[in-house]
DNA sequence: ATAATTATGTGATATTCTTCACATTAATTT
DNA sequence: AAATTAATGTGAAGAATATCACATAATTAT
C-alpha cells in the first residue's frame, strides 16, 4: 500500500486535513479548493496537493476536492477504515481523563483495556465498562481484548519497563505521555505526547523576542 | 537574546535535553559527552552540538558537558529561569486532570487561574486552591493572577472564540488541546497538542507496512 | 464549438534541517 | 615537555521538506 518514502510530516498533515474535512462535512460543504482548505489548516496550498500526490489523484481540476470523497480517501490512506483498540497503562488522573475523553471515540479509537499496578485500582470498573487489570496480566488481556496500541500515562520511571512489557505482549504501537524517550525495537512505532515540551517552546518564544 | 534564526526543532530538542540532564543530575552524573547524551535522547550527537552552537559554547573539548552547567544554560535559553503562570480554559475531564498533573509543577508551570462557562462549575474551588471563574471575567483575572499562557481544553467548537478572548486579554502564548487549528495574530504563539493526530500516525505505520 | 476561467498535479527550485568529517582544544600519559 | 587521546565546535555536504510556477484538464460562458 505504501509507494515512495512518505514524509512523516505528510502523515501528520493528512490527519489535520481529515479533521477539517470532517468539520466541512458537518457544515454540508460539498467541494473545497486546496486554497481554502489550506487556509483553514494553516498550510500552503501546494503542500496539500503535494501531500495528496504521494498517494494518487483525488481532486478535479478546475473544481477542487469533493469533501466526502477526500475524507474517505485520507482515512483509507491512514488506515482508519477499521476500529483501533487502545490499552491504557496507568490509570491516574491523566489516564482516566483520557479514557473518558470524547475525542478518541470520535475518531474511531476505543479503550478496550486498562492496566495499573496499584492493588487499590486493580479490579475497579471504569464508567466505560472496562475493568482495570494488573499489568502482570498484560499478555492475556492484550489478546482477549484485541489491543492494538498501548497508551502509557505512568510516571517516567516506569515508562521504559511498561514499554518492554507491551512489546513482549505483541503491541506494535505506543502512544507515550511520559516525558522520557522510550527505546523499542523497530517493529514497534512510538509517538510521544509531551505537553511540557510545548510549554517550553511557548516560554522560549515569549522570552526571546521583545 | 536571539541571534540567528533558530530552527523550531532545535527548541523542542533543547527541552528533551533538559529532561535528560535533569535525570542525570538526580543520578549525580557530573559530566556527559554529546555521544552518551544523544543516545539517551535518541538523536544524533552532532545534532546536539549543532543545536547548542546556535547559542554559544557550553562544553569542554576532550571532556564533554558539565551536567549542571548545561542544564542551567538550556533553561536560561528557553526562558525557564522564572516562573510561568498558566490559565486553564475548560475545566472538564481533561482540564481538571491536567491541573492536577504533577509534570507541570515539576517544570515550573503553575495554574493560577481556571475558567469555564458552565454555571455549575463557576465558583467551585479546585484541590489546588484555584477558584473556577467565568470566562467573561478573563480580562480581570488574567491581570489579577498574572497569567502568561492560556491552556485550551474546551470542545473544538469553542476553541477559536476562546483564543480570541485570551488574545484580547493580553495573552501571548496558548497551548491548545482542541483538535483544530486556531488562528491568532502574530503577537501570540500557539502550540497544539493533538493526541488523535499521533494515534493516526501510529495507525498509518501499523497498517501500511506488513 | 470555441474561448475563457478555474484549480489541480507536478517538475524544477528554494529552503530548511541533519549528518559528516575534521580541525581545534583540553586533559592525560609517557 | 612532547605525544597521545578524547570529545567539542563547525564548515561543507547531504537529505528532507516546502514552495513556486506553469502545463494540464474540467467546467462555464459566449
Amino acid at each position: 500500500m505504501k509507494f515512495a518514502k512518505i514524509p512523516m510530516a505528510t502523515i501528520s498533515r493528512l490527519s489535520i486535513y481529515s479533521r477539517t474535512l470532517q468539520e466541512l462535512m458537518e457544515e454540508e460543504v460539498d467541494v473545497i479548493s486546496s486554497e481554502r482548505l489550506a487556509k483553514q489548516c494553516a498550510v500552503n496550498p501546494a503542500q496539500i496537493r503535494k501531500d495528496l500526490a504521494y498517494f494518487g489523484e483525488f481532486g478535479v481540476r478546475g473544481v477542487g476536492y469533493r469533501v466526502g470523497d477526500l475524507l474517505n480517501q485520507i482515512k483509507e490512506i491512514l488506515g482508519l477504515n477499521r476500529p483501533w483498540n487502545l490499552g491504557m497503562v496507568g490509570v491516574g488522573n491523566l489516564g482516566s481523563a483520557l479514557i473518558r475523553h470524547a475525542n478518541f471515540l470520535r475518531h474511531g479509537y476505543v479503550f478496550t483495556a486498562a492496566f495499573d499496578v496499584d492493588p487499590q485500582k486493580v479490579g475497579r470498573r471504569l464508567p466505560s465498562g472496562v475493568v482495570i487489570k494488573h499489568l502482570e496480566e498484560v499478555d492475556e488481556v492484550v489478546k482477549d481484548r484485541d489491543v492494538h496500541v498501548g497508551v502509557i500515562t505512568t510516571p517516567s520511571s516506569a515508562a521504559q519497563s511498561v514499554a518492554n512489557q507491551l512489546v513482549l505482549a505483541g503491541i506494535n504501537g505506543i502512544l507515550n505521555f511520559a516525558p522520557i524517550q522510550i527505546q523499542v525495537p523497530n517493529c514497534c512505532h512510538v509517538e510521544n505526547v509531551d505537553f511540557t515540551i510545548k510549554l517550553d517552546s511557548i516560554a522560549y518564544h515569549l522570552s526571546s523576542n521583545g
